[in-house]
DNA sequence: ACCTGAACACCGTTCAAGT
DNA sequence: ACCTGAACACCGTTCAAGT
């Protein structure tokens, strides 16, 4: 594979010895790290370099620039909530719609603040890289894995089924940000979870003929 | 009032003749411009005060750092958009939920969609300053307006109402930042309108009491 | 195969000098 | 009262030299 062909995002290169993959999680991890003690106009590619305990050069052999690093760090975290949510609608197969919502919705929630601390700060680097390449890609993960699910949903039929699934992701995590920019009490959260599946499911229903 | 006791943020000293009016306003100008044909990150004070006509110098007259002049532009549209909701708010006093909440609904949806470039271009700023404290204040706005409205709802008591507000605050946001993100044609736009009053309403039915 | 860190380019910000 | 733009500090990125 040609250099030019590579995203400008991707990683430089493949860690192939074992030292080597230490040092690119330890500074995805640095990045972390940096971001929630400095805040995001303080986090320094010198500075990630130092806490992951090597110099500026060795971060860029696996990094092209800032930005990677940031994306990389990002996508790892959206993944995550994308790979539960993909899971739970596999599991919720043939259910009624009304348990469909439920175990969605929770498991979003869920996976969004299992660590507050970092979903809040990914705010931050989602609009400093291309947070909306990277939203719609998750977003696309999303919508067909709840197409899938709801397809098999007895007796319903959603038109137009994509355009209501795309409000219903849009919605989840709109709610969600706008607890996580409250400050995210559990009380809150709690909150969040129990409304926004009646939100969702009053929706779906509702728009089902 | 002394220099220490202003927000960081806010602009370094009010034009007094005519002249440096008409320098702020081109600065803040210039800045959309800069951000619409170049971009977040090649968005620098020197291009944005070159495009405006003056040296860096004078755009550091009026704003005491880059951020100050994100923010100040951020606000004003963010501003627009609130008043806009307030307004309807004052105007849908004492009539049916759902005729409010349709009104509510459509007037941000078209406050943020008036102008689709500026509104995608505002989301690259949010996340570079500090677009949470700013959200914030806009959500306390448009909180009070609902609520004030809602409490007029014939027959109407929404518990807890003050959560169900954020909720549809928060659902507005999201869904109309999703339809953005996703290229805001004209007909995800209708259908969003639409959609967006099904969702509030039946919400607000369904955790009324 | 991997790491180092001085060196370079560029950008935010200032301030002495102008009108 | 307002404007200018060279100068400075700092940060992203590179690359010749090391192990």
């Amino acid at each position: 594979m040609q250099r030019d062909e590579q995203s400008v995002f991707e990683a430089r290169k493949m860690p192939v010895q074992a030292r080597s993959a230490v040092t690119v999680e330890a500074i995805a991890e640095a990045t972390i790290q940096v971001l929630l003690s400095h805040g995001m106009d303080r986090l320094t590619t010198t500075r990630v370099a130092e806490r992951a305990g090597v110099s500026v050069g060795t971060l860029y052999q696996y990094y092209p620039n800032k930005q990677a690093l940031l994306f990389a760090v990002l996508e790892t975290h959206m993944g995550r909530v994308a790979q539960m949510v993909e899971d739970v609608c596999l599991a919720h197969r043939h259910e009624a719609l009304d348990v469909m919502v439920k175990g969605v919705v929770e498991a979003f929630v869920d996976a969004k603040m299992e660590r507050t601390d970092i979903s809040m700060a990914l705010y931050q680097i989602a609009a400093e890289v291309d947070g909306a390449m990277l939203g719609a890609r998750m977003r696309r993960r999303l919508q067909k894995a709840l197409e899938t699910m709801l397809a098999t949903a007895p007796g319903v039929t959603v038109e137009p089924m994509k355009f209501a699934v795309e409000m219903v992701i849009s919605t989840m995590s709109g709610a969600t940000r706008g607890v996580l920019e409250a400050g995210a009490s559990p009380a809150a959260v709690k909150k969040l979870r129990e409304h926004l599946v009646v939100m969702c499911r009053e929706y779906l229903v509702a728009v089902t003929c």
